[in-house]
DNA sequence: CATTAATCGAGACGGTACGTCTTGTCTTGCA
DNA sequence: TGCAAGACAAGACGTACCGTCTCGATTAATG
């Protein structure tokens, strides 16, 4: 059912843009009830960050075999994933929606923000393993940084998603590895 | 007249956020009529948009003498610009609207985003001045890391924002210096 | 506009039937919208009730010339606009959702009850000044006395609504003229 | 089982009225499921019908000595009963719903309906015994009016309860005596 | 100075999406 | 197997809001 879902919202971002789609579209596209939607998702909003963001962008960064080829992967993939055409005004509406009630922070913390951190996490701990890396940096320095400069890079400045991946990944690599002999601040990643 | 209304919307913004914020509660708190509003802007977002972003740019990074503490400043300002209780709503959702529509996108870009990649830039220079930097990096990298990592920390991680400018100007610095040897790519902007 | 959703809701009512009918199929038919009929009625029944009930039963119950035939007109009257196919639903669902808000007492009482009440007056104020009657009655019971039979006989009792009017009215005028020399209760009519 | 949903009902009509009683609440209430509640009744309105007008006609007129004394205990019963703070929401509101539907007319009329009128004659009935009143006056408006008095005192007009048994006995009994000497009209139930 | 024209506030209007609710059916998992 | 628990499709409810429109009242400009 959430397939369909997401199946749904896909297609009628791609018919009738973000300001058009409706919930009641999104229901009788993919053949189930309004009640069905809001049992998933909070708002409309979540259901659409769900359907465009959620996914395979968290989960697996899988090894490449050197902290900058993982690092590379992994900016592909975040942008990939965010450079749907609607993501933008998707992830965008979504946050400042949510800024506003605790509740859907925690919500977004947890099904969002923390699985995208250990994704992270498990990258450099590769790194660490490999040796590239003496230990972890600060986690959440890094993650805030590696996201935040996708989400910049496209929704801000919008540049040509095509460039990023390679730049943010040189840039990221060199940079931990130059901070890597500071010892992390006292709120040691999780 | 444009002066009550561009009052009322920031009130309002502060108060109710972006998304609580109506064209009806601006006419009553400007005192006028809904039809006055129309008159000048095409829709609410329009409204806005003029309210909030026009000549708001404020990136004075005034010269500490260091890059380090430059940089600290830098984010220092940055945070304190976006923390407003309620910019955070309003920030994100104009960004969400703003990317279904070209035309903003483009005034956005010349108001916003271009002047406060300048101001880093200049921060940027004067390091190169002081022999701190060899050169300057690539600035579009930069421009999207700096301000993004701020952006992601308060609004996706929400983090504490006074935790941030030292860990972020220390690991930007260290950063820039150690890639400041390699050269950087062509540049060109999107 | 009330005349549109009135003709709206009678048409509907009798095409899909109570139960079948909805506010936006009558805002629909109407060509307005629904929030223009929530403006003028607080609940669907509430509408559903104007438009069966409501109008010529309460006003002008004209004068026969004499008291058993201005009560046998009155009846007439209310049993012709009580005896709507769907007026016994509509009005009987009414009472019951509205017993349980106050307000809607309030507004229902004043709206209906009272014009109602004050036409019963008016017709025994005429007989007063024929002399058929020495003085007003309990207006309080006859008020209730002569609308509840209606309803009853209707709605409870299931009877022809031919046979009641003159029956009625006949009874009525005797009562009143056999109770007429007790001086009314305390809560002397309004 | 059946008695656990027939208690069920009464219980939430007296707490939540008619118009907030679901299924759903009644299921729990009852510590069933819904299904085994759709086994037994087709719908929710027989499921109140059911639970409600099954067995509770209630009209003990017992014998007070005079036809004034029998009529007021007559409407001070029926006021008891008729006065439940649910009641009224129930009542109005199953009669709504029942009238759209001939067969719940039919089973309503003999479960609730006749005996009712069957008790109002018998105390009539008593007076004509006592020589109070020279014949049976029209036993169909009678009971319509005697009912149907207390029901828009009750439910249209919200006045107080206990001001009405005396007033309308009193009124009852003065016209039924000036109104018995006229030979009732034929008297056939349409 | 008086009359006309323009402009304003106030808010009703048509339209439409929202998120909640309920009905009656269908599925699941425990006893 | 039979039931409680509750998910499900369908769709109405009443609310909110947008952007347009109408209405008087107050200005402003003009004859």
């Amino acid at each position: 059912m959430d397939a369909a879902i997401t199946a749904a919202v896909r297609q009628l971002l791609a018919e009738v843009g973000y300001a058009g789609l409706t919930v009641a579209a999104v229901a009788e596209r993919a053949g189930i009830g309004k009640a069905s939607i809001y049992r998933r998702y909070a708002t409309k909003h979540e259901m659409i960050f769900a359907a465009t963001i959620h996914g395979e962008v968290l989960e697996a960064p899988l090894d490449t075999g050197s902290l900058l080829g993982d690092l590379t992967e992994l900016a592909r993939v975040i942008v990939s994933h965010l450079h749907h055409p609607a993501a933008a005004s998707a992830l965008m509406s979504l946050l400042g929606e949510i800024a506003a009630d605790p509740a859907l922070v925690e919500r977004f913390t947890r099904n969002f923000v923390e699985p995208e951190r250990a994704g992270n996490a498990e990258v450099l701990k590769r790194a660490v393993r490999r040796r590239e890396l003496p230990q972890l940096p600060d986690m959440d320095l890094f993650h805030a940084m590696f996201g935040g400069t996708v989400l910049s890079w496209l929704f801000i400045a919008h540049h040509d998603p095509d460039d990023l991946p390679e730049r943010l990944a040189q840039f990221a690599c060199a940079a931990l590895q130059a901070t890597a002999h500071q010892p992390p601040p006292e709120n040691a990643p999780s």
